[in-house]
DNA sequence: TCTGATATTCTACACTTGTAAAATATGATA
DNA sequence: TATCATATTTTACAAGTGTAGAATATCAGA
């Protein structure tokens, strides 16, 4: 999509459960995955869900009485565009200065190390 | 800080100025760094910094006519905050998870795979 | 077909954020 | 000290976001 905008965070919420289901998506899903953390009601919901129509980022369906929805932007595209944007606003676009700020104080785990250390190698060779 | 909050971009926007510069700071400073960038009127940029005093980013003294500022939270325990929020809501804290959608469609450079197994291998040994 | 249950739509409202005009205070200067 | 220039404060307002009550539509069953 052209001009791709972040995502307030109740909707990327929701776009996390539809990422992870199978479409068609319907707000009992919705509902039922995560209506009890959020402790949130229907039309709360279904707010969310046609602002992200409006956005772009669904289609939707209706048959008789329910709608359906479909994801139209993928978690993978959407989450670049996130990640670009923060890397570039509170990093310089720079890997070092991420990891310089998270392991400031704490210390990476052995694992953490040996995949990020894998992955560098794989890329170089 | 106890339960420091994410920052609006605007008022990101001048902290990243005070942080740059040496206290105390005044609106001046601000508005010749980023009043031409932002195209900010000197009442906006007023009103932004009074936000950030009253988030308990800055203090502020009142020296006759102007105000100076300091700030209170320093450039890298918010980057902190900022980066392990970012980490957790997007990448479930997982590194490879953050590489992997940046590079997923570019390639890294040289520069950036260096720097990454330099500080990889420091960390292990 | 009437009725109740349920899903959706309409409407609303408070809070946050970005932005600044108008009003005011105060130091500098004539 | 009266006036001007300038910095600050007050006030405001539109968009965006989180949340949901009230109103409405529609399916399923009596």
């Amino acid at each position: 999509m052209e001009n791709m905008k972040r995502l307030p965070d109740a909707e990327f919420e929701i776009m996390k459960v539809v990422w992870e289901k199978e479409s068609p998506i319907t707000t009992a899903m919705i509902m039922e995955e995560i209506g009890d953390k959020r402790k949130w009601k229907a039309p709360t919901v279904l707010t969310l869900m046609r602002r992200l129509v409006e956005r772009g980022f669904l289609r939707t369906e209706k048959k008789g009485k329910e709608r359906t929805y479909y994801p139209l932007i993928s978690k993978e595209d959407y989450l670049e565009l996130e990640t670009e944007k923060f890397m570039k606003q509170y990093h310089k676009n720079s890997f070092l200065s991420l990891v310089n700020t998270l392991y400031n104080t704490k210390e990476p785990s052995e694992k953490e190390l040996d995949e990020l250390l894998k992955w560098a190698k794989e890329r170089r060779k």
